[in-house]
DNA sequence: TTTGTTTTAATTGTTATATCATTATACAAA
DNA sequence: TTTGTATAATGATATAACAATTAAAACAAA
């Protein structure tokens, strides 16, 4: 008693969890991971051969590897000559965890589309620094898809979204580029809203110049732009109930 | 034969995946958590239960909760009263994943600061227009330990941090947090170097601006100096080798 | 009543064994 | 070369059992 670490009126104690036999095996490999002793593609072994080398049952290694394969860090294959590896990276296993997580800690549509503004503000900023003639003629070509689909705005929508992320790849960021799928993923509901032909034609010119900013590296106009253009799309979609504003949709 | 649809030579089909019998559970309740069916801390049941309400045996049941907790989706507490529960927003667990897919993605130091720059910049705009009479306060606070601890270099690394989380923390938004939480964790290795005094000085100097701008509400403002002081740090940490320049340490 | 202790029952953790479904490989047949 | 077939390896699933853990209930003491 009398113990003044444990009196500290602010002490925060860290979760106190009994590791199970199975999360000292996820643990193990996670920080053999880390370590650089694996390479994606590496063959840990069978759940036979894993249950002989950890000496536990195969039902613990399979605990274990489930845990492993929803991180993402391992890939399993059945049948002969299969058996757990080490995974390639898996972007989009990240962005359904992302999604979960959003639902669950209840963060609202505006936080995410701020968080959204951010992410493609630099992506486009990027972009422009970074841009590779192969990048330029993507994001020209899609704009021409655009312009072709102009009257459909279930398809117009769809082509717009494409010239973002195509944006987001030009930055050559795929730290960038993941967090925009990911929240791509999440807001995915609020974006499947049409676009009127006026607000189609309006996007199109404005995908434009963040093409033409793009095309001459001028990464500051195209990060303004970029965020007017998103701010502007939040602006719409929060200004009231759909009812209020049937032409307030959003595009893209 | 003849077959248009199969001759047809950019055809490209989808990979076709048996999906077993636990994926399936862990469809049903991530669906029905996303249709809003489910409530943090709701109660799934015991693994007995669910064997039998899903009619499948203990260890797929298993196999499928375990995917789930590892998901975040669930919590798992063993004895009377036990079972599986719907979790509580765990965004922790969201962090070590994103940390997990960047390492097997091999995304760059580079790249995670630009997305860290992103995250900043945009939480020290929001703190500056959201912030609250705490948040300056708790600010105000963190600047006034730091400065007890300008000349050990680790503590003052620690309390730099601690000021940085609460900028984003005084944003108000919880995507912004994760973001910025779960970044931390993945460049913790890099941050870990020492400061030296002379770097100590020079940022408390910015922090205590920082805190200015933000007071003010100035958010155009403490955006830039955020995103200099961010792209100072990454200057000095990619300037070269640490033999190059024993001064070039960064500290927050 | 309040507090501390013991008991009990529920539940996950782990092991063992067996069968079924899937897959790569080797080899034979056309 | 192409196609089919047998074989072995391997995960998926099921059943049964026991150990370890924990919350709740019952009980005792102050």
């Amino acid at each position: 008693m009398g113990n003044a670490e444990l009196t500290k009126p602010n002490q925060s104690w860290a979760p106190v969890r009994a590791n199970s036999v199975a999360n000292q095996i996820v643990m193990q490999v996670r920080e053999a991971l880390f370590n650089g002793k694996f390479q994606p593609g590496d063959l840990l072994g069978s759940e036979k051969d894993l249950a002989a080398q950890f000496d536990v049952s195969r039902i613990t290694v399979r605990d274990a590897l489930r845990t492993l394969e929803t991180m993402g860090i391992i890939e399993i294959r059945v049948g002969a000559g299969g058996g757990a590896r080490i995974a390639e990276g898996n972007l989009d296993y990240f962005s359904d965890a992302l999604a979960v997580q959003f639902k669950l800690a209840g963060v609202t549509e505006r936080e995410i589309l701020d968080l959204q503004v951010a992410i493609e503000g630099t992506g486009a900023e990027l972009a422009a620094l970074n841009r590779s003639r192969e990048n330029l003629e993507e994001l020209s070509e899609l704009l021409g898809e655009a312009e072709n689909v102009m009257d459909s705005s279930a398809d117009f929508t769809d082509a717009g979204q494409q010239f973002h992320l195509a944006i987001i790849e030009a930055s050559g960021n795929r730290a960038l580029i993941a967090q925009f799928r990911a929240l791509r993923y999440v807001v995915w509901p609020q974006n499947a809203q049409r676009a009127t032909r006026e607000i189609a034609e309006n996007a199109q010119k404005i995908h434009h110049q963040l093409y033409a900013y793009i095309e001459a590296q001028d990464s500051e106009a195209a990060r303004k732009l970029m965020i007017d253009h998103l701010v502007s799309i939040r602006a719409v979609a929060f200004s009231g109930t759909a009812a209020d504003d049937a032409t307030g949709v959003i595009c893209c």
